[in-house]
DNA sequence: ATTTTTCTGTTGCAAAAACAACAAATTATT
DNA sequence: AATAATTTGTTGTTTTTGCAACAGAAAAAT
């Protein structure tokens, strides 16, 4: 996620300035949060990644949501409907952020700096937030394996300015991520490069002309 | 969607009190919006329903998105990064009304009673607009298309405390809303209805205890 | 009231995806 | 540095889905 203010440095300058946020670092797989009842929490990505994750019955691991740096999440952003449980696993070292959403909403009573500002940025925040889960949902609306792989690589290029990026997942993960068997996930990439679609060096690819 | 606060009663309060914002009535069909470039516009539907809509390559359409009375959609919630234009298109006679985002990110200069207001439930709204669009997300992450049907009709059911509801698109569209092959979710309706999951009288659904 | 259009329901067949199982390579861990 | 764990890459087989084509029902238009 890019936003039009650089929502990096004025965390930087400004995580400190209320005693009621705090932070906190996890290590690889460590579950940052889970979404069960109803809390204020919100949290923001500091440094690392993260997954928002669900097991359903079958026991297939769903990734809904992929974090990186400076992205947003928390219950609020979540109703839960559904039984199953949600979590937020590091997928790395990571920081994270956490405020209440009360104090966003309504005013912060510590007379602090960071709350009345992060308060006017969040509506940006949150559309940000909402367009990368329309993006999400294109993805997932696409009907076969290779139209995924195809959409998701041009929005990584189109995000990087470049024919060539890293994917951010393992393939196992991607394959959660795009919500398709990994296997055959694996067969169609290598059609792809066989048909001159792309090329692929680890995670490295490269998007060709056809 | 249904929201903490009574949209309803305080459009209806508040919609002419604003000479920024306008109205206007739809026939079936027509299209209320594009998403082309960049602009402030926010609609919200005060009567009727309306599909956000999707054209691909293939002559594909992808509901996107499906609206109904008191429901909020516009570009602001979208940026466009693919090529192919997204329309709004009624499903029958509707009535939207058009605001500006600028009025609510910043004050209205008009000095009405309308966009202060709206303003304070902004945020409200577009949190229940998060939480519809991961709803669509753990909709089309499901494998199959009997598990997208059934974790539907939970939603619906849930929404309507009651195992029995309408479903509130054609199943030409629902098909769309889903992103599966028409054909194929009728034989899985079918083979559903055979094993006892459901039953099913034209578009009323009563799920049963398996 | 009749015609036209859209929607529902079905089916055979082809294509695509999932499942399963395994070897090789890479990355963590001790 | 050696071992364990995870990820990548591959392929045969089964299952599911998409495609195509059509008839009947329902809804909309004239």
């Amino acid at each position: 996620m890019s936003y039009n203010f650089d929502i990096g440095a004025f965390i930087e300058n400004f995580r400190n300035s209320c005693s009621r946020t705090y932070e906190k670092t996890f290590s690889k797989n460590e579950v940052v949060t889970s979404y069960i009842r109803k809390r204020q929490q919100v949290c923001i990505l500091l440094e690392g990644s993260a997954d928002l994750v669900r097991y359903d019955r079958n026991g297939n691991r769903i990734i809904i949501d992929h974090f990186s740096k400076n992205d947003i999440f928390g219950e609020v952003f979540y109703n839960i409907t559904t039984n199953n449980e949600l979590f937020v696993e590091a997928k790395q070292k990571s920081t994270v952020l956490f405020y209440s959403y009360d104090n966003i909403a309504s005013n912060c009573k510590n007379n602090c700096d960071f709350h009345p500002t992060l308060s006017k940025y969040f509506n940006e925040l949150i559309l940000y937030k909402i367009t990368d889960l329309n993006m999400r949902i294109e993805l997932l609306s696409k009907r076969s394996i290779r139209e995924k792989l195809l959409s998701y690589f041009n929005l990584l290029s189109t995000k990087k300015f470049s024919k060539s990026f890293t994917i951010p997942f393992s393939l196992t993960d991607l394959a959660d991520y795009l919500s398709v068997d990994r296997s055959a996930m694996m067969r169609e990439l290598k059609l792809l490069k066989e048909e001159g679609f792309i090329t692929k060096t680890g995670n490295q690819i490269t998007l060709l002309q056809h």
